[in-house]
RNA sequence: GGCGCCGUACCCAAGUGGUAAGGGAGAGGUCUGCAAAACCUUAAUGCAGCGGUUCGAAUCCGCUCGGCGCCUCCA
């Protein structure tokens, strides 16, 4: 099955033909590093970020361009307002760049917690001012544009395919109705490309036309453009900016180029908090700061994936918690798995030193790790839907249980399984790490220090003294440690978060 | 007002024409000294409601009810 993604722009699920054979290039809309991330930014880079894993895991060369938007994005998308990163350094008497700079580390900690790849090109708006100028003089000269007391102004009638991709046309839309109308614009629909600044404005450039800065609209045409060429494969962000934001980019590079700017649209959707948009101005904003401090990273990421980028998420405590033990059952399949693949393969070294390889079970159990994998890759073929794939990943792990427990697994089997677990969970989801298995507290003399402690319970086990045992498991329970006896011996891991 | 989304068991959530995945919680059972983990069984004759199309609909069409989003801020 080929791949199919959900394109805004014609409604559909398109088949995926990359615009070069084998190579993909990809734009998402990044953060605007005024403040510390939220849940909404996980949503939409979670997603986007297994976009970009599946890609690659396909086999397409995949240069993933994500921008820093350090300027130009104000306050009201009416052109009006301030500048947000402005405001905030106003508000913490600092430097713009210094709180530029801040946030963005702050932003790429919460996503590295995540496991979210980092994108190959990071480009800051800041950092492209020249690049912006040129689109504007550009549109200037072919007459999509107009200057005005200094800022320039995309004249959107110019442009008639305006209002495709969010299918608004500008006629109908009530001019001002929320906003009121910036006399300087001819239409009230048209966006500044360029904006005047005021003296007190930190942030501003020389341009051809006054000291200024550019739109917010722009920098993503021009950063996107310049590192992906004048058309690309795919352009992502959140739903709420199909409009404006996408619709505007759209306009001013295709009469920048002359050429179709985007061939797939992927818009990811919002996150609500106890079934309510999460947003600065209702003050339920969760930061993902505070969120990990509740729920580990991991859990958060699976969550996430577990409900279809194109849905809303609701983030409530019974549904994080209800994720979080589903993840340690996988966890826990994956950790015994690796566990007797590693016992086996100590028998198997013994095995052939004696030339003997009776300890294999004659009738292995038969799993059909082909069609699991077509399974889940099926799902994700089907425009990335995750919570499908996942579904597939805990049937795996009802069988890889039941040939576990049942004590007549074969080392080959086992091994796939567990590879087929590192790639589809681990590689292209994120959600399985590569050491489950591994329970290092910080130094190998704890390990061993847990070690001699289960020992000592296993004599007393022994001798049957049970309250004991029992003792010492809750004990170690209490710090952390689950104690688990099983068949031939007995396992320790840490409690998951 | 314009554009759009959603309503699937107690909770979360796939499924877009062929007879309801998966996870959590619950109930019963197996294993175990007991736990834990795991496995087995059990859970909507039903997919907001009412009509319609069809041999057949959660899936398509219409209407009604309920919830939500964008067009301000926000991924």
């Amino acid at each position: 099955m080929p791949l199919k993604i959900y394109n805004t722009l014609t409604r559909r699920k398109d088949e995926f033909k990359p615009l070069v054979e084998g190579r993909v290039g990809i734009y998402v809309c990044g953060p605007t590093v005024y403040g510390h991330s939220h849940i909404g930014h996980a949503k939409s880079y979670v997603s986007f970020d297994v976009i970009v894993r599946y890609l690659r895991y396909l086999g397409y060369k995949t240069l993933y361009v994500q921008n820093i938007t350090d300027v130009g994005h104000l306050t009201d998308d009416a052109d009006e307002g301030e500048d947000k990163i402005e405001k905030q350094s106003r508000k913490d008497r600092i430097h713009p760049m210094q709180v530029v700079e801040m946030y963005t580390r702050s932003y790429f900690d919460d996503m590295d917690a995540l496991d979210v790849v980092r994108p190959d090109i990071s480009p800051r708006a800041t950092g492209h001012i020249i690049e912006q100028i040129a689109i504007v003089q550009k549109l200037i000269e072919q007459g999509f544009a107009y200057e005005k007391n200094g800022s320039v102004y995309f004249d959107v009638t110019k442009f008639k395919e305006y209002g495709k991709l969010s299918h608004r046309p500008i006629d109908e839309m009530e001019a001002g109705a929320r906003v009121g109308v910036n006399p300087e614009k001819k239409h009230p629909a048209d966006f500044a490309l360029w904006k005047k600044a005021e003296a007190s404005h930190i942030m501003q450039w020389q341009s051809p036309w006054e000291m200024g800065f550019p739109g917010w609209h722009l920098e993503c045409s021009a950063m996107s453009m310049k590192y992906l060429g004048e058309t690309f494969d795919i352009h992502g962000g959140g739903m709420e900016n199909q409009f404006p934001h996408h619709e505007c980019e759209i306009a001013q590079s295709e009469c920048a180029t002359g050429k179709q700017f985007v061939k797939y649209w992927i818009h990811n959707n919002m996150v609500t908090v106890g079934g309510q948009k999460m947003g600065k101005s209702l003050g339920n904003v969760i930061n993902l700061k505070d969120a990990f401090k509740k729920y580990s990273p991991l859990v958060v990421r699976f969550f996430i994936l577990q409900s279809h980028y194109r849905s809303t998420l609701d983030f409530t405590d019974e549904a994080l918690e209800g994720a979080s033990k589903g993840l340690e059952k996988l966890l826990n399949t994956v950790r015994n798995l690796r566990e007797e693949v590693g016992k086996l393969r100590k028998l198997e070294v013994k095995g052939s030193e004696m030339k003997d390889s009776s300890f294999k079970s004659q009738d292995s159990i038969f799993v059909d790790l082909v069609g699991f994998k077509k399974a889940f890759l099926d799902a994700m073929d089907d425009d990335f839907n995750t919570p499908q794939a996942i579904g597939i990943l805990f049937d795996l792990s009802r069988e890889v249980n039941t040939i576990l427990a049942g004590g007549k697994a074969e080392i080959k089997i086992l091994q796939e399984a567990d590879a087929l677990f590192n790639v589809l969970g681990g590689v292209v989801l994120g959600v399985i790490p590569a050491h489950v298995e591994a329970q290092s507290l910080e130094g190998a003399s704890e390990n061993d220090l847990i070690q001699f402690i289960i020992e000592l319970r296993a004599e007393a086990r022994a001798q049957k003294l049970w309250t004991m045992s029992d003792k010492i498991r809750d004990g170690l329970a209490k710090l952390g440690i689950i104690i688990e006896d099983k068949k031939d011996g007995t396992t320790w891991r840490l409690v998951s978060s």
